[in-house]
DNA sequence: GGTCACTCTATTTTT
DNA sequence: TAGAGTGACC
């Protein structure tokens, strides 16, 4: 890697100034500093796991800065996390030995966020409006669902939220769309009437942030050329995982004149569900003709085998833009598999093996547990109670999406902006002051008509129809949020935070509703929030203090579990140990149907995403790697029988070590997940295939849902018409194919 | 307006 | 199995 000589760049045409750029390109390998000292210009990095990906691009912006002479103010960096960005900026910062600070560096969110916060009324927005978190869009969507009378059963909340989200990454408003059917005729009436609403009440969804810009941008030539002769330079991380609205928004902003340096890696693509298009990574290179393109191959994390292994396995995905770890390192121990008879065998031996790491001497942080869905844990977090092994579970609610969090956030959000509908609704009867949901459905009727938001519909309606006690209590519920303002103004913001909380009530309110220790971890979060203002820094202008901590709130959600203090077993979904590393590794629930998932199975292009989702959860690990599965396991409150995951027997089989095979099963180890196991729909030599009619004798006349296993062994789930879903044996079942 | 019993459903997740 | 959501009832 680095050498000894000094590396000396002659800094820029502007300066002349020969620096020393040694501290920036030491570090670096071939591969990688030919990326960082890549001529000023479009670049892509195609950068496998473990392979400095992070390290690039942050090598690659103190190298634009002290050796191309780029002002940091001309600078853009864009990632997905909050965490990745603060890490980036950290980094950046320690590299340059100062800090970052004119450069922009956020997620695509933030950094929108930040642009309509500066250029609100370009923007059509009302200066102080605020953001919603996908559970207040849902809530949102809920009932404007309702008031359009559509019937709650047929559009599902989630789903419309879905799909009006879809449309927005993809750019496309309610307007712009051109109903085939019915169905997308009654999902852009719905959408139309959502957009009404978000725009009265002064609020703005996630994808909205990025949408709006996009617009604004498009709208504003001048307010465009600003920025696009102000970034230069735009560095993404992530690249796979942008989705349609994003790509636009880097293209528009690159304009002509800015140079992309993007970074991504194909075989990590997991959030395809999500909109993210692999595709870009392609686009790119037509787009910029010039993309530079760089290969980071070179894995620093594990060991030989475990990246063979997961080499051997991607190979199976099609359209691959190509690229094989490899590694200098040692070969290591083979990849361990294992298979358990249950689930709660499973999680014994992930006991067994976390004990005797700790046993000789490893830190129980340094191993995670791995599954595909959440639902997994369970198991696994009672093994670890009885056994006492600290754990910590990733995922989960986030401190700023907590019930009273959100309560006493909405209660300062209706203070700073009185037509946040979404807040209002929330907080109108918390705690219970009298007003019903007869009154709540009068004063959206009465803000549906007159095309007005809940609070102005509220103060009209007082002096109006509502009976005189209903009258009353809305009245002390609207003069309650007035006087929380006055009295709030000009305080500090945690102080203000107190305030609201008090005025509110909330503390007596969740102790009375919830007795014991539930009421009580809610009142402590009230009190973590006042300290969660008190401590919150902001540094955006033209913003006030609070609007700008409601943001924060929205954007970014806070950690899901307190900050591990002890040494714990991590637990996480395949999905969040993305980006992270471990020296011990178990992949668990190694199961068809389970992982991969059921409902991605029968689709190829969701099968290679799942594929490479395992990818992803076997390289995160260093030096040992287990996959475990269970032949039988408890799921939904039913037994389930399943194959091991086809995925086993996509490793390369020299590469894998059973670990304590099972005595009782007759087929030899080698054919146990031979051969990528049965597709979907095939009929697994059992003489059934899916959606076969079939007759049972008791149960009458069924539909075969799930073929699981071989021949005599084989079951089957069949779904009655009589009699619903069954699982039957197939030796003993007697089904009549008809 | 609050409680209880019943039904329904059941990836992955950041912002 | 468990959690959310709903509707009946007090």
């Amino acid at each position: 890697m680095g050498s000894a000589v000094p590396h000396l760049y002659n800094a820029g045409s502007a300066t002349g100034v020969v620096m020393d750029v040694t501290h920036i390109l030491d570090p670096l390998n071939d591969r990688q500093r030919e990326a960082v000292t890549a001529p000023v210009g479009p670049a892509l990095v195609l950068a496998g796991a473990g392979s400095g990906k992070t390290r690039v691009l942050v090598h690659r912006a103190a190298w634009l800065i002290e050796a191309e002479g780029v002002s940091p103010h001309g600078l853009l960096a864009v990632t997905f996390t909050n965490k990745a960005a603060s890490e980036m900026r950290g980094r950046i910062s320690e590299l340059l030995g100062s800090s970052a600070g004119a450069a922009w560096i956020g997620t695509f969110h933030g950094l929108c966020h930040r642009l309509l916060r500066m250029h609100w009324q370009a923007a059509g927005l009302p200066q102080s409006f605020q953001i919603l978190d996908s559970d207040d869009q849902q809530r949102l969507i809920k009932r404007v669902i309702r008031s359009l009378d559509a019937d709650e059963n047929r559009w599902v909340p989630r789903e419309v939220q879905w799909f009006i989200n879809n449309r927005k990454d993809e750019g496309l408003r309610a307007a712009n769309l051109h109903p085939d059917d019915e169905t997308e005729h009654e999902f852009k009436r719905i959408y139309a009437a959502y957009e009404t609403t978000c725009d009265r009440a002064g609020v703005v969804d996630f994808a909205e942030l990025l949408l709006r810009v996009q617009e604004t941008l498009i709208r504003d030539p001048d307010l465009l050329g600003h920025y696009q002769r102000r970034f230069r330079h735009l560095l993404v991380d992530e690249f796979q995982d942008t989705n349609e609205i994003q790509y636009a928004w880097l293209k528009l902003l690159s304009g002509d004149g800015a140079q992309p340096f993007v970074v991504g890696d194909d075989d990590q693509s997991i959030y395809r569900w999500r909109g993210a298009k692999v595709e870009n990574l392609q686009r790119f290179q037509r787009d910029f003709p010039n993309t530079r393109l760089v290969r980071l191959e070179q894995n620093y994390r594990s060991t030989g085998n475990i990246l063979a292994a997961a080499n051997g396995l991607i190979t199976h995905n099609q359209g691959r833009l190509g690229k094989e770890l490899w590694t200098e390192g040692s070969e290591g121990s083979p990849v361990h598999v294992f298979g358990g008879f249950d689930e709660r065998d499973e999680a014994e031996f992930v006991v067994d093996k976390v004990k005797a790491w700790v046993d000789h001497g490893g830190r129980r942080d340094e191993i995670a547990v791995l599954y595909r869905s959440n639902a997994q844990s369970r198991v696994f977090e009672e093994m670890f109670i009885n056994e006492r092994i600290p754990y910590r579970v990733y995922g989960g609610l986030r401190f700023f999406e907590r019930q009273e969090v959100k309560d006493a956030l909405a209660y300062l959000r209706l203070v700073q902006s009185r037509d946040d509908d979404t807040s209002f609704e929330r907080v109108v009867n918390v705690p219970t002051r009298g007003i019903g949901s007869r009154t709540v459905e009068l004063i959206r009727e009465y803000a549906r008509d007159n095309a007005t938001t809940l609070w102005r519909a509220a103060i009209a309606l007082t002096g109006g129809d509502l009976s005189s006690r209903a009258a009353n209590s809305v009245q002390a519920f609207l003069s309650q949020i007035e006087a929380m303002a006055v009295a709030v103004k000009g305080l500090p913001m945690h102080e203000q935070a107190e305030h609201v909380i008090a005025a509110a009530q909330l503390e007596a309110h969740y102790r009375s509703r919830e007795k014991g220790e539930r009421g009580e971890a809610r009142v402590e979060n009230l009190g973590e929030l006042v300290n969660a203002a008190r401590g919150f820094q902001y540094e955006e202008e033209g913003l006030t203090p609070m609007d700008a901590f409601l943001a924060h709130a929205a954007l970014e959600a806070g950690e899901g579990q307190a900050a591990a203090w002890e040494d714990c077993v991590q637990m996480m979904t395949l999905h969040s140990a993305k980006g992270l590393e471990f020296p011990v590794v178990f992949i668990c629930g190694l199961e068809d149907g389970l992982f991969p998932h059921q409902r991605t199975m029968t689709d190829p292009e969701g099968l290679e995403e799942e594929r490479r989702l395992f990818y992803v959860g076997m390289t995160r690990a260093m030096r040992e790697l287990y996959l475990c599965y269970a032949e039988q396991r408890r799921l939904h409150g039913m037994e389930a029988y399943s194959e091991p995951s086809r995925f086993l027997g996509e490793v390369p089989r020299e590469l894998l070590e059973e670990v304590r095979p099972r005595m009782n099963v007759s087929r030899p180890v080698a054919m146990r997940y031979g051969g990528g196991g049965a597709l979907a729909g095939d009929d697994a030599g059992t003489g059934l295939s899916l959606g076969q009619r079939v007759g049972h004798p008791k149960f009458g006349e069924g539909i075969v849902v799930t073929v699981e296993g071989h021949g005599a062994h084989a079951r089957v789930q069949v779904n009655f018409e009589a009699e619903g879903s069954k699982w039957l044996v197939l030796q003993y079942a007697n089904l009549e194919v008809l």
